[in-house]
DNA sequence: CTTTCATTTGAGAATCATTTGCAACAAGAA
DNA sequence: TTCTTGTTGCAAATGATTCTCAAATGAAAG
């Protein structure tokens, strides 16, 4: 069994919840993707495995909720998640004209905020630092704006 | 006319667009707003003067894209926004608990983001930090979890 | 293996914030 | 006035997410 498949069921557990096949695959489905996914994207990979959307809806606060993968981007009404396996904390720039998605490395921020939170006695469980503006493609000529 | 009005008026201007009674009734009405608000507590403000819901919804995104709001939190299904006068920038602190939201300043982040925008070539409309968590309160006693 | 009992699941219906289509309007230009 | 373009309220549509419910499953104990 897998570390992260491992950590799931520990937490399951915990929680009184067991790790079912469906579970399993969804997480499976979801650390296997290498880039921002949402619901839908998840489900396509894995509807051919009889899970269906709704478990999907129903696993994904799981996972969050165990740390195994974190909320990030809002696109299209729709809420996108990553896994955190080789994703240290990271910034999300967001260009509101092409809808590219460019990360950054968060450490330099990362002490300013647990400074802030040791004040605050405020217990971190995710950090979503969301920048949305022009990138330097659209900036410049691309006037296309809308 | 005051200051933010001005402001708006020139921006739809510049888009061809107009100043209308009903913008700036939800302009108005935004910026008496003290706290964060959302689409409909914004409408059962204005709806009195036959404001309807749709030209809220119409009008949010021409105030965000005019600097004049921002949209911050996201709570049960529902975006938030807060006009920008005396906030100066702060980031949220959303306890996953009780739903408090706690704000601070981000200026101490501010230099380390503008820096990192340069770097990319972006250019920045809005930053926003949300850090989701346990409040001081919710995390010693109240286990009431979920 | 069987019973028990709580948890899970798929399928489809239900929700609910947000968008849109549309017909009536308003305002400026010609 | 007439043409054109943006605006609005209303109601209907959309679409992501949640819920309902009866059937399936799983762990534990006999």
């Amino acid at each position: 069994m897998i570390d992260h498949e491992v950590q799931f069921k520990r937490f399951l557990q915990k929680q009184g919840l067991k790790l079912t096949p469906s579970r399993a695959r969804i997480l499976e489905a979801a650390f296997s993707m290498h880039e921002h996914f949402d619901a839908e994207k998840l489900y396509d990979l894995i509807k051919a495995d009889n899970v269906s959307l709704a478990t999907v809806y129903r696993t994904l606060p799981l996972l969050l909720e165990a740390g195994l993968i974190t909320r990030t981007v809002r696109i299209g009404g729709r809420d996108r998640f990553e896994h955190i396996l080789g994703h240290p904390r990271h910034a999300h720039w967001l260009c509101e004209n092409c809808q590219a998605v460019i990360e950054t490395d968060l450490s330099a921020l990362q002490s300013a905020i647990t400074k802030e939170a040791k004040a605050l006695k405020f217990d971190i469980r995710q950090i979503s630092l969301n920048i949305s503006g022009l990138c330097w493609k659209c900036k410049d000529g691309a006037n296309d704006s809308q």
